[in-house]
DNA sequence: CGTCAGCGGGTTTTT
DNA sequence: CCCGCTGACG
């Protein structure tokens, strides 16, 4: 059950607390049992408790014990969700406040790029000269996600600090003309609106008095703001975190709120009781060459000779097969499910390989042989990104928010309806001149205004296209508020006449295929998503889509056994009976962009390690491609931080 | 108006 | 390798 410690954190009903706790310490136990002990004991009632978290993974995970601790009838009012979703469900209820509307959109990195160039565009900037779209989203994101102005932010030089001052404003201003937020918007909005308004504020105060933050150690600025906020009111904050396990910096996340967390009680959390004790001996050893942390001792009680193993091979191929032999033998020795077994790796990059050995794998099942080994891997080329859901997803974004600019851009002419670049164009023009949208000026355009269609000189093959366009627009505006949302999408996908576009459109018979698999796809999501809530809505669901990346390739399958894949930093705060940490070679981890941050990258690994609770296997390769052609590789700086005698080398030919 | 070959450039992690 | 963009051609 819970130990000392554990439960002296457990039965701390109020004020402020601080659970400083190791890897595999139990945190999530701790945290559980507490909600648990409040409902139960303190008689708190579930709807005043909010559990935050970083990401979907953690989420779920704490919603399924909960589950089993106290029942889903108790648990299902208690709030466990990121950061994001529960501040996306304050702004769905509060937009108004901020000149939002309800149904606004949320826009990803692609749709901020495109806006960006847009507005660079529109300011006559030459694209040479200014630094590409991408870097110049990262420091805005990297602005919000400190909380800092642009007058605070140490700028490179004077010319580039112009150049924020000036493009800043805008994008703030066409995402608000397109009714549309970035993702750190949603963070950044949040704060603001709790700025702006006491009473706002004070309301949700009064809802959540009971808040409880796990991975406390990545918290930004704005996160921490806003539940220093929340928990003003009540003083209950109980954080959890390990500063070991600090890996999201670049999302401006600061070791400083753990560090520096004004605590009413701190616990420690010391024994950890996932990983073998030889595992924890070489975490330990590694995390031990950080400077910037706290001195702490975990220790594990659970003994075994089973050493970690480690290999390398002459090229990536390679190393995707021995390591999945190995995992094959693994499983077979010690009776494991797939489940039970976990690959992971720095960059998602480094899955293809695996992927590819995973398909080509031949292992016994029951007394015969099969090929394939059944397999879910999170992030990568995920759900959204897949440009025909892209699209789809486009044009149910422009169903439930018809100023969201960027989604009618993408899919004006998606199937090809012969609106071309230079209409688009003509239309975009009049909209800056008219200081109105293009969804303005084409519902004027349906509507049949004379003057308008002969100033943009529209031909009647345009005009026809765009009132078809319209029509199919406002129709399934009313059949998405008027029928089941999974029927009204059959019917888009039918209106658009999606299928024999990607029959005209593509020659190879694969790609159609999977091209139109793409679009079932998104079809099942839906239905699932439909079945899964009890108020199904159409803007939730392209907002999972986005925030809920990995839900929505899991729910397909979610009972099989399957091996896991996934990337060091979506494995944290998972565990499993065996891991594998491939491409541990120097310019992977620590990543060669990464090399002013080493301790994070540091850290990272030894996320990685302490989520192993028996069989640990480290892995690289001697060479890897870079851009086109492999280039040597040499083993991580990290791998010389383990003692040698926890380790036992052995080569990749007896693996195969 | 739409297609397609050819070219250049970039490759970290997540909500 | 995989993408997005461009410019020439049908």
């Amino acid at each position: 059950m819970l130990n000392k410690n554990q439960l002296e954190a457990v039965n701390l009903v109020n004020g402020r607390i601080l659970v400083l706790a190791g890897a595999g310490s139990g945190k999530t136990k701790v945290i559980t049992h507490r909600i648990a002990h409040l409902i139960k004991n303190a008689k708190v009632d579930p709807k005043s408790i909010l559990g935050l978290t970083f990401t979907n993974k953690a989420a779920n995970e704490m919603k399924e014990r909960l589950n089993s601790l106290i029942g889903s009838k108790a648990a299902k009012d208690v709030v466990l969700s990121t950061f994001h979703s529960f501040c996306l469900m304050i702004l769905r209820k509060e937009a108004e406040h901020l000149g939002y509307s309800k149904n606004f959109s949320i826009y990803d990195n692609k749709d901020m790029q495109r806006l960006l160039s847009q507005v660079l565009k529109d300011d006559h900037h030459d694209e040479k000269k200014t630094p590409a779209s991408s870097t110049i989203l990262e420091k805005i994101s990297e602005i919000k996600n400190k909380n800092l102005n642009l007058e605070e932010y140490a700028f490179d030089d004077i010319e580039s600090k112009n150049l924020y001052q000036e493009i800043y404003p805008k994008l703030a201003a066409s995402l608000k003309t397109y009714n549309a937020m970035d993702l750190d918007s949603i963070l950044t909005l949040t704060d603001d609106l709790f700025n702006k308004s006491p009473q706002i504020l004070k309301k949700y105060q009064e809802i959540y008095k009971y808040i409880l933050i796990d991975e406390y150690q990545d918290t930004n600025n704005i996160q921490y703001q806003i539940a220093e906020k929340l928990s003003q009111k009540s003083n209950n904050l109980f954080v959890v975190g390990d500063d070991d396990q600090s890996i999201y910096g670049f999302r401006g996340s600061c070791i400083k709120h753990i560090l520096e967390f004004k605590a009413d009680h701190t616990v420690k959390l010391e024994q950890n009781y996932r990983s073998t004790s030889i595992i924890l001996h070489a975490a330990n050893a590694l995390i031990k060459n950080n400077k910037s942390r706290y001195e702490k001792s975990l220790f594990s009680q659970n003994l075994s000779d089973e050493k970690i193993v480690l290999f390398h091979t002459p090229n990536e191929e390679e190393e995707a097969k021995a390591v999945i032999e190995r995992a094959i033998a693994l499983k077979t020795k010690n009776n494991l499910k797939w489940s039970d077994i976990a690959i992971l790796y720095r960059s998602n990059s480094l899955s293809r390989n695996v992927e590819m050995a995973l398909l080509n794998a031949v292992w016994k099942k029951d007394d015969s042989y099969v090929r394939s080994i059944p397999y879910d891997i999170y992030g990568g080329l995920d759900f959204a990104s897949r440009s025909e859901i892209k699209d789809l997803l486009a044009y149910l974004r422009l169903i439930s928010n018809s100023k969201d600019q960027e989604a009618l851009l993408r899919i004006i002419n998606v199937p090809r309806r012969g609106i071309s670049d230079k209409t688009i164009e003509a239309l975009n023009n009049y909209s800056k001149k008219d200081q109105t949208t293009i969804w303005n000026i084409l519902q004027k355009i349906y509507q049949n205004d004379e003057n308008l269609i002969n100033e943009l000189n529209l031909q009647p093959k345009v005009l026809h296209s765009i009132n078809s366009f319209m029509e199919v627009i406002e129709k399934a505006k009313f059949k998405f508020s008027n029928e089941k949302l999974s029927q009204a999408f059959e019917w888009l996908i039918h209106s658009i006449n999606y299928k024999k576009a990607i029959e005209e459109d593509v020659k190879s018979e694969k790609a159609r295929q999977i091209k139109w698999e793409n679009a079932m796809d998104c079809l099942n999501a839906i239905t699932a998503y439909e079945e899964s809530e009890s108020e199904p809505s159409l803007r939730d669901f392209i907002a999972n889509s986005l925030l809920f990346k990995d839900n929505i390739n899991k729910k397909r399958s979610s009972n099989d056994d399957r091996i896991q894949l996934m990337t060091f930093h979506s494995s944290k705060g998972l565990e499993f009976e065996a891991c594998f940490l491939i491409g541990l070679e120097d310019h992977i981890i620590p990543h060669e962009k990464m090399l002013t941050s080493i301790e994070e990258e540091r850290r990272l690994l030894y996320v990685g390690i302490t989520r192993a609770k028996k069989y640990l296997t480290l892995s690289m390769s001697r060479s890897r491609r870079r851009t086109a052609s492999p280039k040597a590789s040499n083993p991580s700086r990290f791998l010389f931080e383990i003692p040698k005698e926890l380790l036992k080398i052995i080569s990749w030919k007896d693996l195969c």
